[in-house]
DNA sequence: TAGCATGTGGAAAACGTTTACATCACGTGC
DNA sequence: GCACGTGATGTAAACGTTTTCCACATGCTA
């Protein structure tokens, strides 16, 4: 018979009291109920449920020695705000963590020197078991910290320039910008330009290169003032595009490294007058939600961050279990999105 | 002289032994220094740089009793996203956390039943002292929850149906469409439409009210047929806008509850060949970063995110430390922002 | 010189768990 | 009938802190 709905109050000793038994007896119970006798166990349970009890993870984790928790730093820069995409991402590990009992600890950190410091303080004071990252960099130092301390994390990207193994869940950008360009290539397009990405974020190099190795096996030069670094923001994909329409010759097509910076692009557009998907084909990459409704809407590659951030928890999880690095690393293949924004180039 | 560089295995005690004092005078070194001699101090710290020490916040945190994190739960509809102001306001939140030494718990849940029971979880596990809020509704279950269990919180948006006080920081909604509303008065309009939120949402009340006070101030009569209800989303914006144009007598302005909305307008709009700002004036609510660059910029009411992010902290710090929740309920005052979706209408 | 505040430090008891080890009863095989 | 595994439980020692007592020395007042 309940006596109180919810008194939460109650500790490991309550109970054992409350079920006559020694307190290692109810704590084997919950963590390891065939070491029990059916009885007894099913007393413990009554009582514990009677009692609303509920394992302090405090005691727990002292115990255990773990935090059991997982930990994210999202890069804000100052001021400006982060990509929408980490939300989806976030919205995936939040999901898979807590399946698995895990705690989701958000950090943000402008991105420069505080950011390492910030993985440091994570770590050192042993806040978190590990870690997810996101938005690699070629060499990314805080790949480096963590594979020198030896703390478990997933990758959400690889880092070219590390040579060590660590596990990652990457999407082929190579494949996915290949794809891009030979369909703007079928569509009859030949001057395509590239808005890419700073050069040293991982992913940026992995998509400037299916471009111009599909330009290369369809015979066409590589024209350098067609391929520009943005800053990923919808202003600098505007900028560039601006610039790219101001050349004597100017593209008829234009990947762009992020939708934003596509976002940007339509807009450069629509200020000239020129219709995207007719006079200037646009892609882009990520699929953010937002492109979906642009006008026209943007054709792009599909980054499935939901998932991604389900499956890199499975991964963390199996690295916590002692997965060997090598074991856990994808590539994801890309998918590109047809929608508005591209089309034959006009004769 | 220092040994090691990043040993980060040392404990209280390893501590204590390097400085030949009690375990006792180091924790008194670290957590109230004015209660130990200049000198054991000097010595004690310099053990602790020297081994590189920092305290276990699990220790710390079972023998408080305190997690010293503060949790959040974000609404995620399944397969959908979240809205992006989350991000910038999980932003504002991390940032002010981590400048006090408080972790942020971050976890997601479909709006629902399964909303309430994570907060449970969440705070009938003791793994949070507190909360944060946002996206309130008029009789919010999570604050009545979290009132009757007297767990301390802070909510981003008020609870019309609730009595009894508890601190948030709101916008006044209210406010904010009424001087939108005289605005577009101001400029001609005498036919505006209005696409609200759901009106379970605390906020959806408060932006009705603007615009019927401003409409009724001016002696005009409010129009059933021009009072929709949205679900914040792009495309309910999009599907409304439609309905509105399709009306025999279609209304020459338009206010939407929040920008997503408002940008489903302008694509509705678009659609129809109609111009935005000049055809049919637009204004949105948020000031999301995509309300910069949509054609035309939008017009909107903007919401600090980042910076109610910060301020929840200061009010959640404060209510931790026993603050009355009278004094902490804070209504912001909205500023209107004019981008070029406004303007007189077309005579 | 007794009495007492004050400043400084240590011993030890929490906080709520988990788990290694000890105990004990009960067959079972010889 | 005896040693002995086996299964079920209890005892107690951790995990790493903070904090409440005490103890002691010092210096001051009366």
């Amino acid at each position: 018979m309940p006596r109180n709905p919810t008194p939460t109050n109650a500790d490991i000793r309550k109970v054992a009291l409350e079920a006559g038994v020694s307190i290692a007896t109810v704590s084997r119970v919950l963590n390891n109920p065939q070491r029990v006798s059916a009885a007894t166990r099913e007393r413990v349970l009554e009582a514990a449920a009677r009692l609303g009890y509920r394992p302090n993870p405090l005691g727990q984790r002292l115990r255990k020695g773990r935090a059991e928790t997982v930990g994210v730093v999202i890069p804000a820069p100052q001021g400006r705000f982060a990509d929408s995409f980490f939300l989806e991402l976030l919205a995936g590990l939040g999901e898979g963590l807590s399946e698995v009992g895990l705690d989701l600890l958000v950090t943000t950190s402008p991105p420069g020197p505080q950011e390492l410091s910030c993985y440091q303080r994570l770590v050192e004071s042993k806040r978190v078991d590990g870690l997810v990252l996101a938005r690699t960099r070629r060499l990314d130092e805080r790949i480096v910290y963590l594979l020198k301390r030896k703390i478990p994390f997933v990758a959400h990207g690889r880092s070219d320039l590390i040579d060590e193994p660590f596990p990652y869940l990457d999407i082929d950008g190579e494949q996915g910008f290949h794809k891009a360009t030979q369909h703007l290539l079928n569509l009859g397009h030949r001057d395509i330009a590239f808005i890419g990405a700073p050069h040293e974020l991982n992913f940026a190099q992995h998509r400037l290169k299916g471009y111009q190795r599909a330009l290369a096996e369809a015979g066409l030069p590589l024209r350098a003032e067609w391929v520009l670094e943005g800053d990923l923001s919808e202003e600098s994909g505007y900028q560039l595009t601006q610039a790219l329409l101001g050349l004597p010759q100017p593209p008829t097509a234009l990947l762009c490294a992020n939708d934003l910076m596509a976002l940007g692009a339509l807009r450069a557009l629509r200020e000239r007058g020129l219709k995207a998907g007719r006079e200037v084909s646009v892609i882009g990459y990520d699929d953010i939600l937002l492109a979906h409704y642009t006008d026209p809407p943007l054709s792009t590659l599909h980054q499935p961050f939901h998932a991604m951030g389900r499956r890199l928890v499975e991964m963390l999880l199996a690295r916590l279990g002692g997965a060997p690095a090598e074991e856990l690393q994808e590539i994801w293949v890309p998918e590109l999105i047809l929608r508005g924004s591209d089309g034959p180039p006009q004769s």
